[in-house]
DNA sequence: GCACCTCGAGTTCA
DNA sequence: CTCGAGGTGC
């Protein structure tokens, strides 16, 4: 009797959030309500009163359970089940042909290749993981590797479904990692816009800002009052044989996906697809950027593979970017830590896609050149990537005659030293070792977030500290005390006990940090930890010549020359010594030093089917920590395949080339050494 | 010697 | 983000 009971009450509820599922499904999916906004309250009141008589049959998937959790104090980072790629932009009909072109001379001739279109929604991407049809996690693109989870906010997304559409007795699937475009509809956008206006808070440049931030509130009741929306484009873990099939599935289980996409054979089929996007764009209730290009065929995406980040088997179209025409009122010159002179325009202040634009980078004398920009000239003006201003061209037939060439300067304008150009570089140099400039931008670049990461200590602090003659050279931020801090504008007691302290907290530092924060030409954050777990410390680096510079793999002559010419000046020498006695780390702990001696350094390897106890990612992990060179198919150049269990062809072809085999305990006696 | 990729360096605004 | 330049493979 009990047991009948319980079953009708879970039943009659589970009735209830089909039936509200369903509802939101038409409403936020098709666009089509079947029942007025009254009535589905109505529907929910009616759920959330069974669910607070019955709390023990809530579950995580119910309608009612959108928002929940309460407030988060930060976000955690998550590693995507495979990478969510970026996609290289192309912005002409003639780019188009060459992805064409490239994607074709994959294939033989005869090979049919259908691509599919569908409009770019202007938001940020991000992966849902559905397990069991359950939605268990959500995150933002983050780096394409890591992204932050923003499950709590994503599920008060509503026309994101939290349990797939899945007909009765179908089969659910174990895992789906749905990828897709949180988007803000222009409508919400205005509204927010005008409510953060009345409330004299800061208004979003535009909706993809404003999405943004929406999703990344601690709160997720704020997020669910923010309408956001979502498009699912494609499917990680999980997909069909065919873009188009995975599209269609992900229709079929209550996801919104463009109606608007469709499958060609052509790319001047493709053009008129982009055209007609480009045509109706304005006409949407959300904002598109471009339009995305994909192969259908997932088995010729993976012929096609990546280059570096992005995908050879996709691209996106760009659909041109705002502009805006303003005037050059100087071009000046700012010296780099490098003591390169880059050129930059003034303009006059003007609106640009959400923000004022009053300088843009000419980069070298020779960019100024091309376009002959002039000073007094007018401009167009875009932003390159939304974010970093660009001069376009010239408007040409507003000039006046007024307009003054620009010469680049043949003394450093900090130091008044001769520059000079070598002979097969665009760069402008600065050559005295004591420009000021070099001395501040080295500062700046030591205590930025790559190299030192001391809070608190940005360029105004540095500037003034240089002023006040307190600082001038990294050493000296390491005996500063508080009573000199507190001579600096703006700066009190918290700020500098702060300072102090996250001056104190950089010691603790790795070596590679270090080596980077020096600021040696050619050693950026790569190069310096390559060197720093070579060597191990700063005396074996100190002592290393040019030949064994440049025989380490990525170093080159050039790096090695910068390195080996770093040491040589006695002030460089100096600056080394003094920061060793303030306690930096010039020592690579143990565990992160390379062993040139050990069996594997330098060593090209493959791994090849089931290992018996470690999983391939690992063993792979222990290979690339001794120095090997992890690569993913056999050729001569190989130096060992480690292979286990249904190895199949890569361990058949390295026994027809002779390359030495190991098995997983062979590789693990000598990766030990 | 050339093509391709990766890295370094400089960059804007809120 | 974008450019130039360094490094490496063909």
């Amino acid at each position: 009797m009990e047991a009948l009971n319980k079953e009708m009450v879970i039943s009659e509820i589970e009735k209830l959030r089909n039936e509200i599922r369903h509802h939101e499904y038409l409403y936020y999916v098709l666009d089509t309500p079947k029942i007025t906004d009254a009535e589905y309250d109505v529907l929910t009141l009616k759920l959330r009163e069974l669910e607070a008589c019955y709390p023990e049959f809530i579950t995580n998937d119910s309608p009612t359970r959108r928002v929940g959790g309460g407030v988060s104090s930060s976000f955690t980072e998550v590693q995507h089940l495979s990478p969510l790629l970026s996609l290289g932009n192309v912005f002409s009909l003639r780019e188009l042909e060459d992805f064409e072109r490239r994607v074709h001379s994959e294939f033989t001739p005869e090979t049919l290749i259908e691509y599919v279109v569908e409009p770019k929604i202007d938001g940020l991407a991000c992966s849902l993981i559905y397990e069991k049809g359950q939605l268990v996690r959500a995150a933002t693109r983050g780096d394409g590797v890591v992204g932050e989870d923003v499950t709590h906010n994503v599920r008060t997304i509503k026309s994101i479904p939290l349990k797939l559409r899945v007909a009765p007795g179908a089969e659910i699937p174990e895992l789906l990692d749905v990828r897709g475009e949180v988007y803000m509809p222009r409508v919400a956008f205005m509204r927010l816009n005008a409510e953060r206006a009345d409330k004299g808070e800061a208004e979003f440049a535009n909706p993809r800002n404003a999405a943004a931030g929406s999703l990344r509130q601690l709160n997720p009741e704020v997020t669910a009052a923010r309408s956001l929306g979502f498009f699912a484009y494609a499917v990680g873990t999980g997909a069909k044989p065919y873009h188009a099939e995975s599209l269609a599935m992900l229709t079929a289980y209550g996801f919104r996906v463009s109606e608007n996409w469709q499958k060609v054979q052509t790319i001047s089929e493709v053009w008129h697809l982009i055209e007609l996007h480009d045509k109706k764009r304005r006409e949407l209730a959300y904002d598109t950027d471009g339009v995305v290009v994909k192969i259908n065929s997932v088995e010729q995406q993976k012929t096609l593979g990546a280059t570096g980040k992005d995908p050879r088997w996709a691209v996106a179209f760009k659909f041109p970017p705002e502009q805006a025409e303003t005037t050059v009122k100087d071009i000046i010159i700012q010296v780099g830590r490098t003591g390169v002179l880059t050129p930059a325009a003034v303009l006059e202040p003007v609106r640009l896609s959400g923000s004022t634009i009053s300088r843009a980078t000419l980069h070298n004398e020779d960019f100024i050149k091309e376009k002959d920009i002039r000073i007094g000239d007018h401009v167009i003006i875009n932003k390159a990537g939304e974010i970093i201003p660009e001069v376009i061209r010239v408007v040409t037939e507003k000039r006046n005659g007024q307009e003054q060439p620009f010469i680049m300067p043949s003394q450093c304008p900090e130091c008044e030293w001769e520059v000079e150009r070598k002979p097969g570089e665009v760069a402008v140099r600065c050559s005295n070792p004591h420009c000021p400039a070099l001395g501040r931008e080295g500062l700046i670049h030591f205590v930025s977030r790559d190299a030192m990461n001391i809070d608190g200590c940005g360029p105004a602090v540095i500037n003034q500290l240089i002023a006040k003659g307190l600082v001038k050279d990294p050493a000296d931020l390491y005996m500063l005390t508080k009573v000199e801090l507190l001579q600096l504008e703006r700066m009190g007691e918290k700020s500098a006990d702060n300072l102090l302290a996250a001056i104190e907290e950089s010691k603790s530092r790795t070596f590679d940090k270090v080596l980077f924060a020096l600021g040696i030409r050619h050693v950026g954050a790569k190069v310096a930890r390559i060197l720093a777990r070579r060597f191990g410390s700063i005396a074996k680096l100190k002592a290393a010549q040019m030949e064994e510079l440049s025989s380490i793999d990525d170093i080159g002559p050039k790096i090695a020359e910068s390195v080996v010419s770093y040491f040589a000046v006695p002030l460089h020498e100096d600056l080394v010594q003094r920061l060793s006695e303030m306690g930096l780390n010039f020592m690579m702990p143990e565990t992160e030093i390379i062993d040139i001696n050990h069996v594997f350094y330098g060593k090209t390897m493959v791994f090849t089917g089931t290992l018996p106890t470690l999983d391939r990612t690992t063993a792979q992990n222990m290979a690339l920590a001794v120095g090997a060179k992890v690569a993913s198919s056999v050729s001569k150049k190989t130096d060992y395949v480690v292979a286990g269990r249904e190895a199949g062809s890569k361990l058949v072809k390295a026994e027809e080339l002779g390359v030495k085999v190991l098995s997983e305990q062979e590789f693990l006696a000598l990766v030990q050494e």
